[in-house]
DNA sequence: CGAAAAAAGGGTATATTTCCCCTTGTCCAA
DNA sequence: TTGGACAAGGGGAAATATACCCTTTTTTCG
């Protein structure tokens, strides 16, 4: 006995002005209703564990939150609940994340300087045809697959690395302070210096902070 | 004869989603509407410019917009209509621009993962006091006081140099870039480590990444 | 199991950075 | 007119970082 046919819909995001601005947005649309808010990915899981047999139509996934962010929820969301359709929400255009969220099941991506009836129409069709593209988003698909063969993956200790060789510390002092002799330090900066393609420590750095590897 | 005694609101921002959906949720509070929206700054002053006599209560500001920013949107009411109430909004808590927005005269400063109420209680604290300040805001002013005796001036000069050194290009090849001795370059990195503090060239990049004279 | 990769470390040589102390000339104010 | 501040430039030495070519041990995987 379905009283209410209305498509229910989640909001995911840290900014509560928003989240609760765009829960008044999307009501005014007529065919939507929001049934939840929540402000990161960790208590939306929580959520979603514990109603699991919820009816939910459409989440709105904020990219940028504190606790668990956008990139790691959808990441969780691919492998446990891939049934659920998520529209990413962001206010960066940044390449790599937003190729991520999609790779990682995304059905659209818009930035919050969409404007709203580019948003209703956005959600729309991906109730209906499954997937929302802009043009920004689908340039940078095809940019992507022609340039991103070589992809570069970091292990976990070359990290570690990098975040010392971040500071003002020698790399003998890196060294003592992972525990590793002088020269193993060497090896792991030799390595990285060839595989990121830079000659010095200060290429090091500036890699890590644009690669959000460290923080500034 | 006035119909309408509802307090008259502007909003500038560029998030066009958060603007819209903002206008909804401070329609729901009752007493207040919003007469115009705008998605930056120089909108927002031409509009001024063209309409000096438009009655208005208070002004929502973004400070991350493009074209013209809040900042610098702020420093021009300043000095051409102080008599507007202003209450910045933002997503960063970065102790500089807080400052900056709020010693250029803004009542407010509120992130916008605020919640609806206080939001509002910030609102209406700024029609009837004049200000609203969170603690966040005012525990920053009250550091700032006590910590910013030392302001550290750099020459256009070691500006200059500091970009060039966060790149790999050695002391020897911005010197040749920036027409001067390798020797001269050696005395402004030896007096720039002295002010700074700092004892490497990396943490001169990491200071200027920080104190955003190189963008990342 | 055995080969291949990855991780850790070594030796040596060169280049760069860092540090300390110095000279020269200019400009400006006491 | 003297003295101070400052910009430009410099010598030389020590500490660090970079480059290249190695060996040994450990892990991984067909």
């Amino acid at each position: 006995m379905k009283t209410n046919p209305k498509n229910k819909i989640i909001i995911v995001d840290d900014h509560l002005l928003f989240s609760q601005s765009l829960e008044l947005l999307i009501k005014s649309f007529g065919d939507y209703e929001v049934i939840e808010r929540f402000e990161n990915g960790k208590v939306f899981i929580d959520y979603l564990e514990e109603n699991s047999s919820a009816e939910i139509d459409l989440i709105l996934l904020d990219v940028n939150m504190p606790v668990l962010d956008g990139l790691s929820t959808m990441k969780w969301l691919k492998d446990n609940r891939p049934d659920l359709k998520v529209i990413a929400l962001s206010v960066n255009d940044d390449d790599e994340i937003i190729i991520k969220m999609i790779t990682n099941g995304a059905k659209g991506y818009l930035l919050k300087d969409t404007s709203p009836e580019i948003f209703r129409e956005a959600i729309e069709c991906v109730m209906e045809k499954g997937f929302y593209f802009t043009e920004l988003v689908s340039g940078m698909l095809i940019n992507k697959v022609n340039s991103d063969n070589k992809k570069i993956s970091l292990k976990e200790k070359e990290i570690v690395f990098i975040k010392h060789a971040c500071t003002e510390m020698t790399y003998k002092e890196i060294a003592s302070e992972m525990c590793l002799s002088p020269k193993t330090i060497d090896g792991y900066r030799e390595i990285l210096f060839d595989k990121l393609e830079i000659k010095t420590r200060i290429g090091l750095v500036l890699y890590a902070i644009k690669h959000k590897i460290v923080l500034v």
